[in-house]
DNA sequence: CTAGCTGCTGTTTTT
DNA sequence: CAGCAGCTAG
């Protein structure tokens, strides 16, 4: 029995998977196996006695990753693997919160905030204190207070050396008490919600820590701090962590993610020994042989070299494009080509760093007839008419949502305008209750027989009306679900609301329509699947916000998989094409300044070049739409931290730019003289006209280095030119000023 | 109160 | 280019 579960697996693979029980760090290479590795080890474990599924803990970072994970593990195992915690760290915290909202201090119905949700609470917030949103744009508050949530900060906790974030700490503070107030709880803060139950908890903590003596940990470099606390809380004297990461393809530390976890574990855990799974199954040797190269220029690294059995396989084949325009048809005649090679177009990635690049792809590809799928488009749940329907059923479970409340309240319009919301608020913050009170009690709802003598009772004007309607039509709702199905909930809401009424008029709410048809199906395979659970409105509200549902329908057609790098980690194909490998773009200009940002977008890189199984295209545009204004660009530093014996270049078939010399910018103007450039900037060339400079000119200026000149306005001593240096990005430069050299 | 217009501002992404 | 916020006209 226990030979076929491990038959297959290599050495290392086998020692992860049969480890004793201690903590151990598992160093997994891209396509050396982790998934598989994980799985097995949990059903290793279970299988040979070693531990019951009550004993396990999982954490995954995806719901798909989750999902994925309990598939494979039921498919090994004869036996039903319930009782076991698999999940995303916010999922489990939920879980946590729930089975213990008295304890962590949160009302029974408790809902999430999923991020546009928290957004709009801060700018509604901001709107009450009276904040000035030039000074203090939302986003920043925004990622104030989770960025301290991420790091296990309280207000309270913060100190403010001066004025700025003294006054964004009191913000943060409001907001919580706005959080609290109204009932809801944001992504961070389930996450330190949990962890300060189980810190201040002994008596709780002490049961889970008997409870989980395994505790498996996958992409454990995507960890944040709160996060690896948490784990070192959950873990007790005699759990064993099992984690599994690759410091090499972490690529969020721009939303927390803290690599040096790993190094910590390591320590904080005690591991003797790291096991590295460095055979990759996936790739041929060149695509694995760029990818080391180029992974090499990164300091710091845990160290680990990736190695196939297989040959060395294809060259990477180099492209440089004129424009993304030209670029994407470039790639457009390749598919066709793998297409009548038998390559499925399913097993085609097209990967770019910012989702912007898809637009011109996709107008290619359907030019041609190719049928493709976006990844990364707007997800089901996150949709305005399922928000919609969610917010009136919100508004049941939980009447103190003002978020909810202010979603639904005029939608469909019901002459609630701008004016009553304002004496609304107003209402509500001088009673420090939520906007569902004041409306109550404006309308005369909340105090039966407070209604007054009828004549002078101020504020019961006609304005009221409506929200007496509004409050009403929620009470009505409210007494008509007790009791029901959810799905019939669902569809009575959707009924009642309006909702339905209003798409049904709408010349485009057709699909709306069949979305919301759509939201009482999930609701019905929920409650199937969910089992057995007290407050099923409720939870089916937590996974909404949870699990923001697949991206789009139609997945199973055969069909081009166009997406960003982020979404393709974890994927593989058997030809990769990644696009746009330009300087400012791949790596992004916002992260090539610091060394860290830079390090970040080659492990992005790096990931990119490890989804290819057989074929990877590399391309590049000169000159690029982007924002409105065509921008020109140097390829990509990346491209010279790959080997060129790895790549072959290939030549565009109607033009003859100067073959071999891709890393000519620098030295000479190079393509930039190519017919169509020239008829494209024409306009733009004419504000330099007659002076010594222009556009496409190669200059180097005596701080930021060599660069190309890519815009120009104004003349005489108002002449500006904008340069985009080759390590110093773009930049403005006022001629009369800048000491700039011809190249 | 709502609809339509203008002006501004833009990474990456999951939960 | 495009999505959103804020303003103005009906």
């Amino acid at each position: 029995m226990s030979d076929s579960l491990l038959s297959g697996l290599n050495p290392e693979q086998l020692e992860a998977v049969t480890l004793p029980h201690q903590s151990a760090l598992i160093l997994a290479g891209a396509g050396s196996g982790k998934t598989r590795v994980l799985t097995t080890r949990i059903a290793w474990l279970i299988q040979s006695g070693r531990a019951r599924p009550l004993n396990l803990l999982a954490v995954t970072f995806t719901n798909k990753a989750a999902r994925e994970m309990l598939t494979r593990i039921t498919s090994m195992l004869p036996i039903n693997p319930r009782g076991m915690w698999i999940g995303t760290f916010h999922g489990l915290c939920n879980r946590l919160l729930r089975a213990h909202y008295r304890d962590a201090g949160l009302p029974q119905s408790f809902q999430i905030l999923d991020s546009a949700d928290q957004l709009s609470a801060v700018k509604r917030l901001m709107k009450r204190l009276n904040i000035d949103d030039e000074k203090f744009p939302a986003r920043q508050l925004l990622y104030f207070i989770n960025g301290n949530k991420d790091a296990g900060l309280r207000a309270s906790r913060i100190e403010a050396s001066d004025d700025i974030s003294r006054r964004m700490t009191e913000f943060y503070s409001a907001y919580d008490e706005q959080c609290n107030r109204e009932g809801v709880v944001d992504f961070a803060e389930l996450l330190l919600r949990s962890y300060e139950l189980l810190a201040s908890n002994a008596s709780l903590r002490d049961h889970y820590r008997n409870r989980f003596s395994h505790i498996l940990v996958d992409e454990f470099q995507d960890t944040s701090s709160l996060q690896y606390q948490w784990l070192k809380l959950l873990a007790g004297r005699d759990s064993a962590v099992f984690a599994v990461g690759d410091d090499d393809q972490s690529i969020y530390a721009f939303r927390g993610a803290n690599v040096s976890n790993m190094q910590s574990f390591e320590r904080d855990f005690a591991i003797g020994k790291v096991i590295k799974l460095e055979q990759n199954y996936r790739s041929h040797g060149a695509i694995l042989d760029a990818a080391n190269a180029l992974i090499s220029q990164n300091r710091g690294r845990l160290g680990k070299n990736l190695w196939t059995a297989e040959g060395r396989g294809e060259p990477l084949r180099l492209y440089q494009a004129a424009s993304d325009f030209e670029e994407a048809r470039f790639i457009v005649d390749e598919i066709q080509n793998l297409r009548r090679d038998g390559v499925g177009l399913s097993d085609i990635a097209l990967v770019y760093r910012s989702n912007a690049q898809s637009r011109v792809l996709e107008h290619a590809l359907f030019n041609a007839a190719l049928p493709y799928r976006v990844y990364g488009g707007l997800r089901f749940f996150e949709r305005q008419e399922i928000k919609h329907a969610l917010a009136y059923l919100r508004l049941i479970a939980n009447p103190d949502d003002d978020n909810a409340l202010l979603r639904v309240i005029n939608f469909p319009p019901r002459g609630i305008g701008a004016r009553s919301l304002e004496q609304l608020n107003d209402a509500a913050a001088a009673g420090k209750v939520s906007l569902w009170q004041a409306a109550a009690r404006e309308s005369g709802i909340g105090n039966i027989g407070g209604r007054g003598s009828g004549i002078g009772s101020r504020g019961c004007g006609k304005v009221n009306k409506g929200l007496a309607a509004f409050v009403g039509l929620i009470e009505g709702m409210r007494s008509a679900c007790a009791g029901l199905p959810l799905p019939e909930i669902i569809d009575h809401v959707i009924e009642t609301s309006g909702l339905k009424t209003h798409y049904q008029n709408d010349r485009e709410g057709a699909d709306r329509l069949e979305n919301l048809g759509e939201l009482v199906n999930a609701a019905t395979s929920f409650v199937r699947e969910a089992g057995d659970v007290e407050d099923m409105l409720s939870s089916f509200l937590a996974h909404a916000s949870l699990e923001a549902g697949e991206h789009q329908a139609g997945a199973g057609a055969d069909a081009l998989q166009l997406m960003t790098v982020h979404s393709a980690k974890g994927l593989e194909f058997h030809t990769v094409f990644i696009s746009g490998l330009e300087e400012g773009l791949f790596p992004h200009e916002n992260s090539a300044l610091e060394p860290a940002g830079l390090e970040e977008e080659r492990r992005l890189m790096y990931v990119a070049l490890t989804r290819a199984r057989r074929r990877l295209y590399l391309s590049f545009a000169q000159s690029r739409m982007l924002h409105g204004q065509t921008r020109y660009s140097y390829e990509s530093r990346f491209l010279r931290e790959i080997p060129e014996e790895l790549m072959q270049k290939l030549l565009a078939p109607a033009l003859s730019f100067n073959s071999g010399r891709f890393r000519s910018g620098r030295e000479t103007s190079g393509s930039f003289a190519l017919p169509g450039q020239s008829r494209m900037r024409a306009a733009l060339s004419q504000p330099t006209a007659g002076s010594q400079w222009n556009i496409g000119q190669n200059v180097v200026h005596p701080k930021f280095g060599a660069g190309v000149i890519v815009n120009a306005e104004g003349r005489g001593s108002d002449a500006r030119v904008q340069v985009s240096f080759y390590d110093a990005g773009v930049k403005w430069l006022a001629l009369e000023y800048a000491r700039l050299s011809a190249a």
